[in-house]
DNA sequence: TTTATAATTGGAATCATTCTAAATTCATAT
DNA sequence: ATATGAATTTAGAATGATTCCAATTATAAA
């Protein structure tokens, strides 16, 4: 380990490829760029690294529609919108008012944790065609 | 065909099986209660049954976090909240703000198709223990 | 250094879902 | 009623994402 704090240099790599990337990578996609940085890297060993920077809070997991799961740098609170017909995946920073926010924990009687929104319809490529 | 319009014995018995749950059901199961109604039923055509129901607008889809896709036969739009513990997913209704509908639709750009809000947090159960 | 603990590896295993090809059922026009 | 073509169902194989496992390697602590 580095710095005794778990961040080997797999898991650095790992986190690093997300840094970098504008797009929501997929576990796959994680992998081929990691292999790129440290070229015996394993798949096992990214998904492992996943979930551990997950787990440590470094990153986040997205997953909406039918595909794989997809990892963002992203760590502050954020929406999504997400096209219908091509599954884009776009991010989005609403102020959420607190008056919703109060309502939700009351109806669920859940202890709240995070919030986020999503819209759903057509993105402007798939809207023009 | 049945009335001319595509319900079969098998997409009826499916719908059945999502309407008569208060659950959210995964396919799997709702291949087992299927199966209950109408023994001969395939895996297949359960799969089948879903997606034909989906499109036709009679049931809905949800998922969240990493596990399978789950089958809901509430249409009219909500929200959801989920345990970051335990993965319970309970269904909530609120009221979302025009104000940040055109908001959500002004910053991403897309045709706003539908809108929905997750909290996540702890459940009742997970709260206590 | 030895020793214990944690991380990595490659491959096998699992699980959800989709695909395929053959058999069956259905709708429609005769 | 019956023939014909289209849609549906079926069982099982195939795929893809993810996890598990046992063996090896690296790391931290004594």
């Amino acid at each position: 380990m580095i710095g005794s704090l778990g961040l080997t240099k797999q898991r650095t790599t790992v986190l690093q490829v997300i840094r970098e990337s504008d797009e929501h990578l997929t576990a796959n996609e994680v992998f081929e760029d990691a292999r790129r940085l440290l070229p015996g890297i394993s798949f096992a060993t990214v998904y492992n690294s996943l979930r551990y920077l997950k787990t440590e809070g470094h990153i986040a997991e997205v997953r909406f529609g039918a595909d794989a799961t997809r990892y963002d740098r992203k760590l502050t609170r954020h929406d999504h919108a997400i096209c219908n017909n091509c599954e884009k995946l776009v991010d989005l920073d609403l102020q959420i008012p607190v008056g919703l926010l109060t309502e939700a924990t009351e109806l669920s009687k859940f202890e709240a944790g995070s919030i986020e929104l999503t819209l759903r319809g057509l993105c402007p490529d798939c809207r023009s065609n």
